[in-house]
DNA sequence: GGCAGTTACTATCATTTTGCAAGCGACCCG
DNA sequence: CGGGTCGCTTGCAAAATGATAGTAACTGCC
């Protein structure tokens, strides 16, 4: 039938992974989480090549990840701000910081607190209906039609 | 102090990345748990050149993430299985695959379903200390030292 | 008004990574 | 012994990335 037989178009990892599946875009986009939303503090927090940076923040901006938005008219100056499809995104990049911090995480580290109760945030993917973290029963896949 | 003042050093996303942090990588592990665990499958499944594919699988071996097994002595052949480190992963890429789905979902997808249920799973990132969905609580960062 | 300084970039070019295509060695099967 | 499959490697072209320099718009200071 097709060419070379694969999935990726029916498979949802990927069509996540098309929009952000590079390591600069996921580290802007957690550097915007942490209030560094002007391109000279992204570009110096994450020592970036300017132009890779623009490359990126335009990527992201024509994934719907994040926009430009003006601060200030006189200079006009704009800042990135995240969209809603660009804060969905970030519990994954907590997900994949937990999983970092437990498998690379020689070191001090930066974390994440509950800004009420003060406690360490645990970040754990689950699954919504069962309660269950995912692993912990065993799945199955159905591909569509 | 230091030349550009960045915080990838304490970032535990950025130490995750440091492992994982490209699109084939993810896939790759996407592809070995739904089965496809032999080079020939990964390559045709994927469509990847096989020196890509090679780099990436000595990676991921490198990074501790799967680990060549032989399945068979004679002719010699080996497949490449998820370690513990790399299982732990794949929750992330059900999050991200969630995502996608969300974000970027036209057309039929495929899905998980819980085995024993037979129901759609949903992944959720929560704090495992709150049981709040991440995102649903104000949350503050900590630095080290 | 003139000049340094800041912000937010773009342009140019070297280097690195990716990707295609072809080939290769080990083996198995008829 | 002649194909065929599997699991790669090699060589080379194309694309992405990154270092460096420069530019444009403005502010604020003397």
């Amino acid at each position: 039938m097709s060419e070379h037989e694969n999935n990726l178009g029916t498979c949802p990892v990927d069509r996540g992974l098309m929009r952000v599946g590079d390591r600069w875009s996921m580290l802007v986009l957690r550097d915007i989480e942490r209030g560094l939303t002007r391109y000279e503090q992204l570009r110096t927090s994450l020592g970036i090549a300017p132009n890779i940076l623009s490359r990126r923040l335009s990527a992201l901006t024509d994934a719907g990840l994040i926009e430009k938005s003006r601060y200030s008219e006189r200079p006009p100056r704009d800042e990135y701000l995240l969209t809603d499809a660009g804060r969905d995104f970030l519990p994954i990049l907590m997900a994949i910081g937990a999983w970092g911090r437990k498998y690379n995480g020689g070191g001090a580290l930066s974390r994440h607190l509950d800004a009420e109760t003060g406690e360490v945030v645990r970040p754990v993917v689950i699954d919504a209906n069962s309660g269950a973290p995912i692993g912990s029963r065993p799945l199955r896949f159905e591909y569509p039609e």
